[in-house]
RNA sequence: UGUAGACGUAACGUGC
């Protein structure tokens, strides 16, 4: 089984998914001499975890619980319950948590870790904050990425000052922070807008012998470029390079797209060429955010331009990068072409979104045509691609038609809203 | 100590 075991994982490490589960069906699972034990489970659990096939996980871990002589155990349940919050299930993951007991087992610190990550990722702090305590009630000490955990989604949501509180509290029970703590708290500090807030933490980490990683200079490059300090940004990228903190894609990425953000496409596009000359390649991200600056800027063409370059230098555009060109195409009330676009998404195997009709239907609207663009949400639930309309849809709708002096039919649209389980904001 | 689980960074659509 051990050897067997080593075999999976190898296959699992290089994606191989599929091969590794046709190999605990064929000559495992039946054996008598190498039967599957709880680490061959792990490891096929895992992989569907990784390759975001959460229904097979499920469906597995329900299997090694019904139908298998192996007991599942923390590390099992541990995997299918970070799986389900990294696919934004955590309801479900909740109530796996709960039915533990069931199973004889009592959740421990990774598993508790798991659910306050993927509850904050969602929002949900005061679930998070709830859970926390339950877990010290319990008696279970949380260790560091326990609190790092809680501490980023308390500033995932902006809550920094509650953050703040927990940093205090876990030093005060003798658990160090890490470099990880620092950046989620830098981070918090720089999307609320408080980017002298977060270069002063990290002046306080750095006093305190924490060494800022490219992860946290990143964060604070992000906050200052959408703050429009530019030059204190590039400040930061020659002081990278002189500590030895190699700017990385992420790093470009963000000042560019800061910059563009900010209205300065020409800066930016100055950067995307400074970043090529350090022979660090742009990806799909760092082109999209220009093209959509140029796009937001009314210049088609040279976002066009900027596409073939993409594709020359071998970096396929994806969804985000369409919908950005259809949507430049629909503000300059070119939405014949934004359709056209629609048409060569298909032809590229580019899948549409919400998004990419969310761009159609405002500039249908936006371009006086309310009727047609009504038509549109129809169509966008009739197609091969069924895509439910969400609150911005409606939003769009509604503001079209009260523009147009339709109020009534705005009306009529708010009640199409909640048909569709959509709620207004 | 023969094999398994948890934490931080970048791009797209709606109103004033």
């Amino acid at each position: 089984t051990f050897s067997y075991n080593c075999m999976l994982q190898v296959l699992i490490k290089s994606r191989r998914y599929g091969s590794a589960s046709e190999i605990v069906q064929s000559e495992m699972i039946n054996s008598a001499s190498h039967p599957p034990d709880a680490y061959t489970f792990s490891a096929l659990l895992s992989g569907f975890c990784k390759a975001g096939e959460m229904d097979e996980a499920v469906r597995l871990f329900d299997f090694v619980r019904s139908r298998t002589r192996v007991w599942p155990n923390l590390v099992l349940l541990g995997i299918l319950i970070d799986g389900l919050c990294k696919a934004h299930r955590v309801t479900e993951a909740l109530d796996y948590f709960r039915q533990m007991q069931d199973l004889g087992l009592s959740a421990d610190i990774v598993i508790y870790s798991s659910l306050l990550s993927g509850l904050g990722k969602e929002g949900r702090t005061d679930d998070a904050m709830e859970l926390f305590e339950a877990m010290v009630a319990r008696g279970c000490t949380p260790n560091v990425i326990t609190y790092n955990s809680l501490i980023d989604g308390l500033c995932r949501s902006g809550k920094i000052d509650g953050a703040m509180g927990i940093l205090e509290r876990m030093v005060g029970a003798g658990c160090s922070p890490t470099v990880v703590t620092y950046t989620s708290l830098v981070d918090g500090l720089s999307k609320t807008g408080n980017v002298d807030a977060a270069s002063k933490l990290m002046k306080e980490m750095r006093r305190r012998g924490f060494v800022p990683d490219v992860i946290t200079y990143n964060s604070l490059m992000f906050g200052l470029v959408r703050e429009s300090k530019t030059d204190v940004a590039l400040g930061y990228l020659s002081e990278m390079m002189d500590v030895g903190c190699e700017p990385d894609v992420i790093t470009y990425t963000a000042v560019v797209d800061g910059l563009c953000k900010g209205g300065n496409v020409d800066k930016a596009i100055e950067v995307l060429r400074g970043m090529i000359r350090k022979r660090c390649s742009p990806n799909v991200v760092t082109y999209t955010a220009v093209i959509d600056g140029l796009c937001k800027g009314g210049r088609m063409d040279e976002a066009m331009v900027l596409l073939s370059e993409m594709l020359e230098r071998g970096c396929k555009p994806n969804l985000v990068t369409y919908n950005s060109l259809l949507h430049g195409y629909c503000k300059l009330g070119r939405v014949d072409e934004a359709l056209e676009m629609i048409e060569d998404m298909g032809s590229q195997g580019c899948s549409i979104n919400v998004v990419t009709y969310g761009a159609i239907v405002d500039g249908l609207c936006k371009a006086g045509n309310v009727s047609e663009a009504r038509k549109m949400v129809s169509v966008m639930q009739t197609g091969s691609s069924r895509i439910r309309p969400d609150t911005v849809i409606f939003n769009t709708l509604v503001d079209g038609l009260c523009k147009t002096g339709n109020v009534g039919e705005a009306v009529e649209v708010l009640g199409e809203m909640s048909d569709a389980g959509c709620k207004p904001d």
